[in-house]
DNA sequence: TATTGTTATACTCTATAACTATA
DNA sequence: TATAGTTATAGAGTATAACAATA
């Protein structure tokens, strides 16, 4: 929230006009909305969406059952359905019939999409170190373990375990 | 991207499996999806949207026009237009002509709008107070700092000053 | 009966192009 | 001419409900 809600919330450390802080609520909607920003961008570059690309980035790794994408995705298995579905038809994914359970199927990636992914991995990768140039290493390195932190208490929160998420594997 | 695209980076500090780094650019990523995650969560316990409650905040001390909100939002004019549509629909908002130029419009928040926002803005801070519980009083002052730093970062380069952005004002 | 995935349907969000009305 | 905003249209993304196939 917070999407530039208050100029200078109550608790917010006294500006020096160029080093402001949002505090902690408003400060990390903001970063998420650049990010994201960024993130729709580098996307819409290479004629995808921020969840196309995001669906790659989880197939890179793995090859997750539509009912383990819709609970990592926080979406209904009907719009995995349709995600799916639409980056089939452009050559990104493919559907995998289980051999053991014969109503399941696993997404996996093609050449095609890793491709797609590697160069908007990039492309995001460039766009991210203009945004933090100004932070110094030090706090770049903080924000580093703070964001992946707040990113394993979230998975963790919804019963997944980011750092050995791999249905394919077991 | 790399929304868990790598479970290891090659980069990333060795994780003493409770506090793994994941790297600088994967760690936004994830952490960008997680507080958007949180926020669509909020918005839609609201029966708002996620860009809904963005615009309501915008407006809560700001009263701009369909141009600058399209700038501020990077959408398209014609998308801002139905987003307005919408909102006002719902009575959260309302259009005002603007007295010098007979083109233009200013948006301005209802009592109903600030309500929701309100609310919505609180339930948001306690989805946030959960994720990063996890975090020092010290970590937390580093990210809320950093976090700032590139939000700022993001609009400068857009062009925005954040700290000051009231074009109703000027 | 329960689960996996799909389909049908409707709505929000977004962009492009063409338009109206001001300036 | 240029700018502010709207409309028409099309497509992606999402959810709900109903469904088929399998377990």
């Amino acid at each position: 929230m917070a999407p530039t809600s208050r100029r200078r919330p109550a608790h917010a450390t006294a500006p020096a006009s160029g080093d402001a802080d949002l505090g902690l609520v408003d400060a990390l909607a903001q970063l998420s909305f650049a990010v994201q920003g960024a993130l729709t961008r580098v996307a819409a570059a290479h004629d995808a969406s921020i969840i196309q690309t995001r669906l790659l980035g989880i197939l890179r790794d793995r090859c997750p059952t539509i009912t383990e994408l819709a609970a990592f995705l926080q979406l209904d298995k009907s719009s995995v359905t349709g995600l799916v579905g639409r980056a089939e038809e452009r050559g990104l994914v493919r559907r995998i019939g289980s051999a053991h359970d014969r109503r399941s199927v696993r997404v996996t990636i093609t050449p095609a999409g890793q491709e797609l992914f590697d160069r908007a991995r990039a492309d995001f990768e460039a766009a991210l170190a203009v945004l933090v140039a100004g932070l110094s290493p030090a706090q770049r390195r903080q924000l580093s373990a703070a964001a992946s932190a707040v990113a394993v208490a979230d998975a963790r929160l919804r019963g997944i375990d980011i750092l050995n998420w791999s249905p394919a594997g077991g």
